[in-house]
DNA sequence: GAGAATTAGGCGAACGTTCGCTTTCCGCGC
DNA sequence: GCGCGGAAAGCGAACGTTCGCCTAATTCTC
């Protein structure tokens, strides 16, 4: 007699047993295919539900070569911006009928190492890349199977990689024509990192709109912000020290226009009166700021779940090509920007 | 000729193969075990990796009986709060050589109609739920597994599953000591729901505290703010129109700090002049409130990992005791309280 | 220098499925 | 009365592993 150390779950091959067939005619039953007599099949399906049988996936994916999973590669899990994204793409991809399989990297790691390994062990069907930092990863797009379909919500190096995103350029661009249209004509930016394809994409939108009222470029006037708080009160400091003359601001995200803002009110500066600030991503609390932020609204969760859901059809229809989406952003207007207020 | 529809992934075999062994030898290799000669090993190295050999885990398991894989079952990924915790879980699994598949509720669901069938057909070695929603569910503990281990972040019903929490009881006497400490006198507290244990625990150790300095009991003095900003801020408006004379208040989140805050500001109220608050959780932002808020950090970090680290041990030992483990909580004093103004 | 002990490696079976091919049986048309 | 076609069910093989047992060759021991 064998001893386990675990009570065994039930197989096909006990509810066949007790159903009296071949546990062949079982798993047919039970996927609905061939054909088996009505008496049969009804006594099966009664069987299986006394026993409480639950499939084996692991056994189906062996022979299916199929595992119904996708590999989610997540730069920071507990990014708000993030994690929206993935809520969309987990719950895209639970409505198709697929797990997801999470590994978050280490900050200091590039994941190569370990998640994606973890990924290919587990023959996931397809992978999800959520790292902003992978942007930065030149050798990543090498380490890929170029066999395995993968989805981006962040620029790969190589541009092999199907992408999902959200407008960024129009997000600047979006930005830049909200201010002036309000007649500002000294704008400043606060970005996120220079090396992101998002910030350059961000600024350029920027700059096509500036050029088209033939407003000043204001390359001098960015500062990078790291997309941090105090990082973004600083830059802020240094750009009004520069240029006194300004009187609008774009933050590339909510966070680092909080950051703008409590800069802004050290230095005697009421917004929106003698500053507007535009801000990016429209994170929660950015109604709730003092002044409530005018915030370009940027579709995490939809991101995901679009990113999710062309991923999922890239396995369906084995097709690798590196498509690139662009999902529309809008701006939102509340309370930190107004008509500039030097006259002339 | 059979045709594939994608690449097939290199097997022990095609590794055997090309050694000229039997597939079980380079088996023996791949897993040291066994005994095998110094050049035969080498050799079936060199030609793993020339293959770019990857193991199947999906295999594997099936004859170990054992993914290697934990189910996550959340409430909110995008939840700060939670998602620091499956971080933190998420880490330490991986540091011990398990994946995570995880799959969030739905707002409406129970979660017992998907995600547990999801993660048992998966077979999933132990399941982490981090959903507290969850504690108001009533059947779950009858429709769990009770042969698989189960650590739950938020109590379950039945108090039959494990669970490894923060030392809400000790939450809320801190926050009452250092009110107390302070010689405040009227003590209000705005909840989270009532219904939660967490709620609950905070509320005694509030309670503890207050008749340990036989101060009045403020049972009366609390509403619930059910852990939003907006609501939190009409349950302070409430507290104080009932009681002008509350010079201290206690919420049970930072969040709804957050909207006691403005809720005071905007009836006058100068905090921490005329009012002391003490939030709970320690989120980033409480660092910059104006003013900082005084709070009870809560390790949600350290929660989500040791709760995997005792679900990989009852795995390994093969026990399913409901172990109940509370973590350390402390105060952080920022400039949110004061000590009391009313003089006498 | 013969038997015992060790080492290297092979072999069959099992894990829980799906799939395609047979087999058996039955009714039907001519 | 003969073959035909279709329905119902069985059977073998495969997916990629691990494990225990077996065999053959080599080395050790006295």
């Amino acid at each position: 007699m064998r001893v386990r150390r675990h009570a065994r779950h039930v197989s096909v091959k006990d509810v066949a047993a007790r159903s009296g067939v071949s546990f062949q005619t079982t798993s047919k039953v039970l996927n609905g295919k061939g054909s088996v007599s009505e008496a049969t099949r009804a006594r099966i399906l009664q069987v299986a539900s006394d026993l409480g049988y639950v499939p084996n996936l692991q056994a189906r994916s062996l022979v299916m070569q199929r595992t119904q999973t996708i590999g989610l590669i997540a730069g920071d899990l507990s990014d708000r911006n993030l994690s929206r994204a993935i809520v969309g793409a987990e719950r895209e991809a639970r409505r198709q009928g697929y797990g997801v399989m999470i590994t978050s990297l280490e900050p200091e790691g590039s994941g190569t190492e370990y998640a994606l390994p973890a990924m290919m062990e587990r023959r996931v069907d397809g992978i999800l890349l959520v790292a902003p930092q992978m942007e930065e990863d030149v050798g990543l797009a090498h380490v890929l199977d170029p066999t395995l379909p993968v989805v981006s919500l962040h620029q790969v190096a190589g541009d092999a990689v199907a992408t999902v995103t959200a407008d960024d350029e129009m997000a600047g661009y979006l930005a830049a024509k909200h201010l002036l249209d309000r007649r500002h004509q000294v704008l400043a930016t606060v970005t996120g990192p220079r090396a992101r394809r998002s910030t350059q994409d961000r600024m350029r939108g920027f700059e096509r709109a500036l050029s088209e009222k033939n407003v000043h470029s204001a390359a001098g006037l960015a500062e990078d912000g790291r997309l941090e708080l105090r990082a973004s009160e600083a830059a802020t400091v240094r750009l009004l020290e520069r240029n006194p003359g300004i009187t609008a601001l774009f933050a590339h995200s909510d966070v680092m226009a909080i950051g703008a803002l409590r800069a802004l009110v050290s230095m005697g500066r009421a917004v929106p009166r003698n500053c507007s600030v535009v801000g990016c991503d429209d994170i929660d609390s950015a109604a709730y700021t003092s002044p409530p932020l005018t915030t370009i609204h940027m579709p995490f969760y939809e991101t995901g779940a679009e990113a999710m859901r062309l991923l999922l059809e890239m396995i369906r229809t084995g097709s690798l090509a590196p498509k690139k989406v662009l999902l529309p952003v809008r701006l939102i207007e509340r309370s930190s920007t107004a008509i500039a207020s030097s006259t002339f």
